[in-house]
DNA sequence: CTGAAAGCGCTTACAG
DNA sequence: CTGAAAGCGCTTACAG
């Protein structure tokens, strides 16, 4: 006969605890907690009874007391570079969504696209002890690298890949990207084009070289135009304006992000220019409202959404110690050739 | 003289706990820990003599333990129905940035607009007793209102107010934004206002309660279009042409939000249909992009990052015990009337 | 203004 | 397959 001991006595925090769970199942706290964290090798008896007792006193485990016990905690560390892109607030939205389900929580950290707020970010969060982290890119401070590396926790990186770097990464191919698009408006027939970034994040400067492979033979550095500023709406008119005003006889423009082409497209119905006739853009990421313009804008459709849903996978699996099969994940990416080229 | 005695014993662990600072320093724990939360009392030698242990060690803080002792961590959880709206982003960035320089992390949680979603999140997130809650708006299962209040954590609700309910909040009246345009465009001389909107959340309502309240004399109920559906550009050009079929003499229309404004005004730039002189567009939240559009959107402009800080200031000094003036702020709205109307 | 004792709620080895 | 013991690293009362 298994009549429960009763427990020992109630805790000053009137908290249901799971000593109170054990002494209902009538089971050792140990084998409690085993049942619970569905580890195998309980038989499925005491499993049974230790959730019965838990449905009925009402446990709540507390993550702090197992983050202690366990030097582990089930949150997870994202850290992207902002929060007013569109882009990463796809990525954020996949991870955190994916991440939830298999029961881990996201921290979110910005940081601004500063190897040094990075660094901070990576300072503080680590004290929490996290399960994991997602990083974006491979752009930071030794410092940083070190505080990774040292602290243990698996990591995948966000966005770009780096064979043989050891590290775990899943994205595509920037530089290829920038390619791709550069060559389909060369087989269009454009002679000039310009290439407009803003930003100048480590991204950024991968599509410039791919622009440049492209146009190898050819290579204007004065239809380059680059501008620290962030990526905007009213930059992209500026920007046009400017790559129009400098460099005349240029035929196509390839805005290093949408709303960059976007902002450029509604200058030029403004100012009456004709898109693609005088001058054709091309955008890159496929940000929404992209179709709706006037033309539709032709984009490269970039797979943020996947990546952090992928890259959220793969940290599930190192989390749980299992081996990954493949550690740079290249998803690719999609010309989408519309009517602005 | 004080020599300070040798750590009692190095730890399993291999970690720096605040014993070996403390025994550094020759105090005692307590001391020690009483120095690094600042709390007041400790004479200023001893403080000094902690923080040279500290940084001489090399110490880091465990949250997890000080959460356990303490029953309580250093983390907000903050609660938006989208990622996928610039509105909550703006809301969270400026939430998080706040909650992040008062050394407090935030832990987002994104409801899809379904108040179980938000139930089953509070359920998960108050495992982790946060030491605050953001939560948007007033609308949500008696479970999660329970669950708060039960909680006992200090909670404030972004982007509406109720006056006289107790509960702490910091927004600004949809209907009265939703009033106040509406009533700009009867002086501008507008007959036939139809109100457009999508998604049909509760702020979403209260707005279509203040276009009701300002048309009270003429309203036509024939000039509401809702529909459930996410908001987005391609809707927006959708319910521009479902007006227009519909209501064939209507003079204005007020779109519940921005991207839906925006994708009427390119559907109109396609369909060659003069705006403001056809029919004037009028749109909500001053999303980026409307002053591009041609003609710049007329809209209102919410303030929302100023509600993300405003309500995590609020919340912080909850967190910290301290009492709250003014436990509704509103922070208003402002009309933003362009060209397109 | 400072400290000794006890405890927060769980899990990790180590046995058996 | 199950458990007794010890410990994770900090803070809360309670004294003085």
């Amino acid at each position: 006969m298994s009549t429960p001991a009763a427990p020992k006595r109630r805790r000053a925090t009137g908290r249901v605890t799971l000593q109170d769970v054990a002494a209902t199942a009538g089971v050792s706290p140990i084998t409690a907690s085993r049942a619970l964290r569905g580890e195998r090798g309980v038989a499925t008896e005491l499993v049974a009874r230790v959730q019965a007792a838990v449905s009925q006193l009402g446990y709540v485990p507390d993550p702090a007391a197992r983050a202690l016990a366990s030097a582990r905690s089930n949150q997870v560390v994202v850290l992207i570079p902002l929060l007013s892109n569109a882009l990463f607030v796809d990525l954020l939205d996949a991870a955190q969504s994916t991440l939830l389900a298999a029961g881990y929580q996201s921290l979110i950290g910005v940081t601004h696209y500063q190897a040094e707020e990075e660094e901070a970010l990576l300072r503080t969060y680590l004290m929490n002890r996290p399960a994991g982290l997602l990083v974006t890119g491979f752009d930071r401070t030794e410092a940083s690298r070190a505080l990774i590396q040292g602290s243990g926790v698996p990591c995948v990186h966000l966005m770009e890949n780096r064979k043989d770097s050891g590290l775990y990464s899943v994205g595509f191919s920037q530089q290829a990207a920038g390619h791709a698009m550069t060559l389909a408006l060369r087989e269009r027939g454009y002679r000039r084009i310009a290439f407009a970034a803003a930003q100048l994040d480590p991204r950024t400067l991968q599509r410039a070289h791919g622009y440049r492979a492209a146009l190898a033979d050819r290579h204007d550095p004065a239809l380059e135009f680059l501008d620290s500023a962030p990526s905007s709406f009213a930059l992209g008119a500026q920007m046009f304006d400017r790559v129009l005003a400098q460099a005349p006889d240029v035929d196509a423009i390839f805005f290093n992000n949408d709303d960059l082409a976007q902002g450029a497209l509604l200058q030029a119905l403004r100012r009456g220019i004709q898109v693609p006739g005088r001058v054709a853009i091309a955008g890159f990421n496929d940000l929404i409202g992209g179709e709706q313009m006037l033309p539709p804008l032709s984009t490269v459709r970039t797979p943020r959404g996947e990546i952090g849903l992928r890259a959220s996978e793969m940290l599930i699996t190192l989390m749980r110690g299992d081996a990954v099969d493949e550690p740079c994940v290249d998803l690719g990416f999609e010309l989408l050739m519309r009517e602005s080229c």
